[in-house]
DNA sequence: GCCAACGTTGGC
DNA sequence: GCCAACGTTGGC
């Protein structure tokens, strides 16, 4: 089992937003890397923290679990939506997600504080100028996040 | 709102 | 295949 960190603004989808629906698909990811992290390395019950990035106060919030394996993002095929691309093909999808499940809101554990222990100075989430929307998680930074800072 | 960093696009 | 221009991300 992988451990990942999946960012989402929370004006767009938040960790209550998650907490109500319980399941949802995690749509709209435009970035290769991302994408294939998903395809390629997602199982069904890898367990990923919820950030919430763009916002007063970012940081994780939450912990979910990968309920469904990847498949094409019907987004990609809405021509109303603002993740339309005109290159994909249903025979031919670009885009894919998985679903994922809520576990639970977590205390804030704010950029700050994860940057203020160099247990987990490597992490990929902390790394100068990463943008990537999923990162994948150590097993040893899962751990002392989820046992020391929560 | 600013802007550094990064990914993508497209002309050549 | 190079790389300048452009658009986006996301902390501050």
């Amino acid at each position: 089992m992988r451990y990942w960190l999946m960012k989402s603004e929370p004006d767009a989808y938040s960790i209550d937003d998650l907490a109500r629906d319980r399941v949802t698909p995690w749509t709209g990811v435009r970035n290769y890397q991302a994408r294939n992290f998903m395809r390629d390395q997602m199982r069904v019950g890898d367990q990923a923290f919820f950030y919430h990035s763009n916002c007063a106060e970012p940081g994780i919030v939450g912990i979910m679990e990968v309920a469904r394996a990847a498949y094409p993002d019907e987004t990609q095929f809405d021509k109303s939506s603002d993740y339309y691309d005109p290159a994909a093909t249903r025979d031919n999808p670009r885009w894919v997600h998985v679903d994922v499940r809520f576990v639970k809101k977590t205390p804030l554990v704010s950029l700050a504080e994860l940057r203020a222990h160099p247990e987990l100075a490597r992490m990929r989430v902390l790394a100068k100028g990463n943008r990537l929307s999923i990162t994948p998680v150590d097993p040893a930074e899962w751990k002392f996040i989820t046992e020391r800072l929560m």
